[in-house]
DNA sequence: TGTTTTTCCGTAAACGTTTACGAGAACACA
DNA sequence: TGTGTTCTCGTAAACGTTTACGGAAAAACA
């Protein structure tokens, strides 16, 4: 079925190596032969075994994504990754290399299938996302001299490697300043439970735009829970019980978001008239949702794509003539204004 | 960095051979030297290099899985996969098997990235999904004795892969049904615009309840769209545009409901009030969605965990000491009933 | 014609495993 | 003591590549 560079020499009455160099495209070759090699490779149906070449190379021309249901979201995933992926996808392509999406199993965050990908060098790199404040896999990578990239900041690991993050503490602020401009003093602000770096970074920037408003800093107005539908729905009626209810709410997500205006709903409370809304992370959900609501969209395709470009600048044996560099970029976040606040 | 089976070998100073054999639980090794090669192990933090296992072996012991977005949702995927992959993963895993997740590039619905896979042996089998009526991919799989299976059914290829399918035909008759119940006769269906299986299956359900319960089948309120937001956006006010205007709407998925939802909206339609809604497929979306939409809900995990059962007994190398066999199910849907119909 | 250079190709080793084969040592049994 | 069996391990080949090295033939040059 399968064959083998062997079975071309063969079939030519030329060497092995011969064919490999022709086939690698290597100057010191005949022109006339390469074109027989490439006529038989196609005949033939060659391509070459991935193994084998990976065990010769000592590399495997593949980058590895690690996705993994997220934890307190163990029924549906993230819709976010898709696109991302998608210019990621393309990109490595273009450097003939493969991305390949390793599952996690839920819950252990990926530190036992990370190793199992460094350790059996199953690819060249990996990509991280959902960066915690302090991300044990970052560490672990940084410490096993395993070249990667994140989506996202982090505290672990310093400057080290090369990571593309979106603006939220701009977002943050942003929201704040839009909502205070339309008279809202009272914003309460629903977060991701877990210590996912963006969650900080949203709130920080949420704070400081208060600050700057002479706004004084309510807890009552902060609650934290997972980050889908049914977070939301869980934790925002939480802040609609403080004493003085917020007028408006700014969601971590569009998720969050729909949990949080079913919560709002069924307590008689209208989203969009009765209280503002607006979303930081915003999908194409949030435009048909009724009231169509107000957020902050990523250009997630091209930051797949930057990303790519990044990682692999900062891997020398894929960086270009001008050496591996580090490169790590803060991309803002676009405000899309719409019904709900 | 990285220890090989030779730094074992020097290291306890025993041929490569024994320690492959200790390694592997081969029964022509002394329990001693055994454990002492277990401990080196560890200390020099060994794992095998998987292109060399590979290679020797003949089998990757990964199994992938192809995802692309889907042709006219580049934007943003189907959270719909994440549960099912999780459940694939954990059952591949009980079997030692690493699960890849593979991506293609938006438009070559896959052929190119499948033939990648398979002809270069990255992985000892593939897992499809988004299964068409003819489908090419199985053909090619099919003919090129590349073992496999399916989520969802097709027409090509005979029943000679494992497949694991939802009843979609059942579900569509039994929103049919529902509906006439409740009083409704012109009920209209919004299926995705592609040639993708599980339409057909959908719309064959719906057409066999119509006619069992007399009621004429109306070209006018079937409209095709993208399976998203956007697709159900604009393709539902063509049903509402007839002459005799449906009176209820099943929808495909749960995204093309919130997109159909949206359009009714806007023209002062309440979804629930005005017109009764259903969905096929449903995620949790649907619940927080005001008003909740009544959906049938997939068992996704517990799909993921099956299918993966059936595709490693379809595998001679992997099935038991029954030997292999092609396993095929349809799985019923369960109906979760809400406030939108 | 003789020397040097260039072009092209074959040989063989190496990457890290697994495994068939065989052999030495220990043991059992007569 | 001799024969047979069982344990345990080393040797070496093999999986499919890539590539350093060297050499033969052809071309270029003096």
């Amino acid at each position: 079925m399968a064959s083998s560079i062997h079975d071309l020499a063969r079939h030519l009455n030329i060497s092995i190596g011969t064919v490999s160099r022709a086939l690698n495209g290597r100057a010191d070759v005949n022109a006339d032969t390469r074109q027989r090699v490439l006529d038989a490779a196609k005949k033939l149906n060659y391509s070459p075994n991935q193994s084998g070449r990976s065990l010769r190379r000592g590399a495997t021309h593949s980058i590895a994504f690690m996705l993994q249901p997220h934890p307190g979201d163990q029924e549906y995933g993230e819709p976010f990754f898709i696109p991302f992926l998608t210019g990621l996808q393309a990109k490595l392509a273009e450097s003939g290399l493969d991305l390949i999406v390793v599952m996690g199993a839920p819950g252990d965050y990926q530190q036992e299938r990370l190793r199992r990908v460094v350790e059996t060098r199953r690819a060249d790199a990996v990509v991280l996302a959902w960066t915690r404040r302090e991300d044990e896999r970052i560490d672990y990578l940084t410490q096993a001299g395993f070249p990667f990239a994140t989506l996202g900041r982090s505290r672990s690991g310093g400057d080290s490697y090369p990571s593309l993050d979106l603006d939220f503490e701009k977002a943050g602020a942003d929201a704040v300043d839009r909502l205070v401009a339309r008279g809202h003093r009272r914003i309460a602000a629903i977060r991701p439970s877990l210590d996912l770096n963006f969650g900080y970074l949203f709130l920080a920037g949420y704070r400081k735009a208060l600050r700057r408003h002479g706004i004084e800093f309510d807890p009552e107005l902060i609650a934290d829970g997972f980050i889908n539908e049914a977070g939301g729905y869980a934790v925002t009626p939480k802040v609609m019980r403080s004493k003085d209810p917020p007028t408006a709410i700014i969601f971590n997500n569009d998720a969050m978001a729909l949990g949080g205006c079913k919560a709002l709903a069924e307590a008689g409370i209208r989203p969009g008239h009765d209280v503002a809304v607006i979303v930081i992370v915003d999908t194409p959900l949030c435009r048909y949702f009724s009231p169509a609501l107000t957020g902050f969209r990523p250009a997630l395709e091209p930051m797949g794509e930057r990303l790519a470009e990044m990682l692999l600048a900062s891997i020398p044996a894929y960086a270009g003539a001008e050496g591996a560099r580090i490169i790590r970029e803060v991309w803002p976040l676009e405000l899309i204004a719409r019904d709900s606040d």
